[in-house]
DNA sequence: ACCTGAACACCGTTCAAGT
DNA sequence: ACCTGAACACCGTTCAAGT
């Protein structure tokens, strides 16, 4: 999908066409919805928010995007263009690391971005460049065909599981009020039922604070692309 | 968190309270949203709609509940301990397998659990030996504390991205009128810039279907085990 | 102490009418 | 062809009043 599939269903440039000019554009709308998403998240973008924005009442918008499911896929089509591809080196295993981290990378500066993927599909094709690329390099690491396309799929699943805890540990920071469950759990836990756990709880914010997606990433990598094949 | 520290912060029993006696309880409340989750998911449940299921109004739900987020949490709480724990094999590596396999099972038949935690925090504590066993076993693996308890979260990523893509799939299926971006976008690749997908376009649901979350979680598992200790 | 009703400030979307 | 206004069927939550 691409904003000038949508924008080329109208008339022929230089047709005269009938009826009311059209005084708003899908891009003028797609871009403000951009905007709000990116300076107050998926929260912050209603349709009636949305026309204030652009001068318009909530209905004009339906004139160009058929719902607001369609115009959060506009919103993120297009992005993967804008950012430039990472420098990749010549080792195939390499070249799965630095693409799956920039993957993560890329993403981790856009947490609107996530919400929207989380709840629908891939649908820029600028970003399926990794796709192959991963698939690509994971059969010159002597995967076959489908045990590379499963290994691109999970370390999707490793990416997009890391960013949803991150969107999710944010969610929960931005409301300071409210009980820290997880580590009232861990201090009540019995040392002898859960004698790491209970060891452990004191230290659980720093041991946390260690962890390194891009060392995680290279460990999950590897045991992807070192495991037996099927049958 | 557990139904009985909330319900503890009433009077004693025994006492003759003032006032007029309750007529809702907070079990009944958590029990219908339960209910209303299990049968139409997150989207079905409304404070209204609730008030209406347990014969009441939205604004007495607010007497036992602080606000719609706490009963959500209210309603995942408990699970864990209707959900029998596997028999664990004797071998570490084969019990961080198992659990991780147990972990993704169990979320996997309660996929309205999976959009609730994905927007919060773990509170069960009847989950915590999973997070425990994983830990230990991983120690016993030979890795450091440190790199258990990342061990764990990695597994938690993967597991987590792979319940949310299931339901963002899922999701997307339930319109089918809307097109499907990415095998359109697959069917156009160009074979010179995208050999891979260009050649797979044709089998990619078919390759897509083989892909089995138990044997991706073995891989991912072992590279996360296998790993050279940090610095 | 607990529950109710009315109200506030919102939603996405449909429909009929205007230009 | 494009935009507007009013309306429908909802939301979560606050506040003041009732029992």
């Amino acid at each position: 999908m691409s904003s000038e599939q949508k924008s080329a269903d109208g008339p022929r440039a230089g047709a005269r066409p009938p009826g009311r000019p059209p005084r708003l554009e899908l891009a003028t709308i797609v871009g403000a919805a951009r905007h709000i998403l990116e300076t107050e998240g998926p929260a912050g973008l209603s349709m009636r928010r949305l026309a204030k924005e652009v001068g318009s009442t909530p209905m004009a918008l339906y004139r160009h995007v058929r719902d607001k499911d369609e115009l959060m896929l506009l919103a993120v089509d297009g992005l993967a263009a804008t950012v430039p591809r990472p420098e990749l080196p010549a080792d195939p295993r390499e070249r799965v690391h630095v693409t799956a981290l920039h993957m993560h990378d890329v993403l981790w500066e856009m947490p609107w971005v996530v919400d929207i993927i989380s709840l629908g599909e891939l649908t820029d094709r600028h970003a399926l460049w990794m796709v192959e690329e991963i698939v690509d390099s994971a059969m010159a690491c002597g995967l076959g065909e489908s045990d590379a396309v499963h290994a691109y799929r999970s370390i999707w699943h490793f990416v997009l599981g890391t960013l949803v805890f991150r969107s999710a540990m944010a969610r929960r920071a931005r409301q300071p009020d409210r009980p820290r469950y997880f580590m009232e759990m861990l201090r009540e836990a019995d040392p002898a039922e859960m004698p790491r756990l209970a060891a452990l709880s004191d230290r659980w914010p720093e041991v946390l604070d260690g962890y390194d997606v891009a060392r995680e990433l290279r460990a999950v990598v590897d045991g992807l692309l070192d495991r037996r094949p099927a049958r």
